[in-house]
DNA sequence: GATAGGGCTTCCCCTTACTGGAAGGTCAAG
DNA sequence: CTTGACCTTCCAGTAAGGGGAAGCCCTATC
């Protein structure tokens, strides 16, 4: 399979391919004219890449799931325990956003959203602490 | 000010704050010995970058509301429009996160998490479509 | 055989919003 | 005069690719 057919099964980019092999993701082997030849196995691969990024883990994390994946011996607690700590850290930015859209959404409904320049947003962005006002330049 | 007090009263690393001259968002005053000289108002205007930047806001669009703050003859339906298109943004990413979330979640269930290899997660990953059973390689 | 086109190759720069670090100037204290 | 904390600039790197140039390869068509 060359680059252009592989993208297609796996539904990554050609770009991405590329990077995935810069970074020692995947290995495909090279025809003589130094096309990229990809093995099923290789599109497998990438296909299982393509899933574990859509669920947000990093690339180093997917990794380690592919060392997992090829590891008949593994223990499914090695794969749970990084499944675990990447659900955590999806916890921790939903929070994060949550916090924003929560400070955000009560500074839109406070903005009358007219003509003047009175605005509950700016004024809000704007306020000097305590520590700020001493400060004289 | 220098830039050390400056930061401590902006709550802004000094990196932070050169960056943000490099790209214009400041631009304090230079002491004859080459140091920058950072007037309240600079401070000021650190401060609120530093409060929008907590919000989400991209530096492009501090740079907007920090024009607009500056206007006194803005409309605040202005200011309201870009905190709703970040609203939105941020909905958005709330909204793929709890995807990503609730797959995981699922997953993470279904696992044993013992010593076997079996892994509902490993499979999930990389059960292959009909699709991709088609290529052969 | 020449040509057109599409696919493939490598290479380098760009993105976001900084962070780290090196090499060196400045300032106040002892 | 030295020490140490501050400040300066510049360079490189981060995550995960995207865009695009310059050029090779392959097939079809004339």
């Amino acid at each position: 399979m060359n680059i252009g057919e592989v993208a297609i099964v796996s539904g990554l980019p050609a770009k991405t391919i590329r990077y995935y092999e810069d970074i020692g993701l995947v290995k495909p082997l090279r025809d003589t004219n130094g096309y990229r030849a990809f093995r099923t196995r290789d599109a497998h691969k990438l296909t299982f890449l393509g899933r574990a990024r859509a669920l947000g883990f990093s690339i180093e994390d997917c990794r380690k799931l592919l060392a997992l994946w090829a590891d008949d011996t593994r223990a499914s607690a090695d794969v749970k325990a990084l499944a675990k700590d990447h659900l955590r850290a999806i916890d921790d930015k939903i929070a994060d956003l949550q916090d924003m859209r929560q400070t955000l959404d009560h500074l839109v409904r406070e903005c009358a959203g007219d003509h003047r320049p009175d605005c509950p947003i700016l004024q809000s962005m704007a306020r000097q602490t305590d520590m700020n006002s001493k400060a004289s330049g």
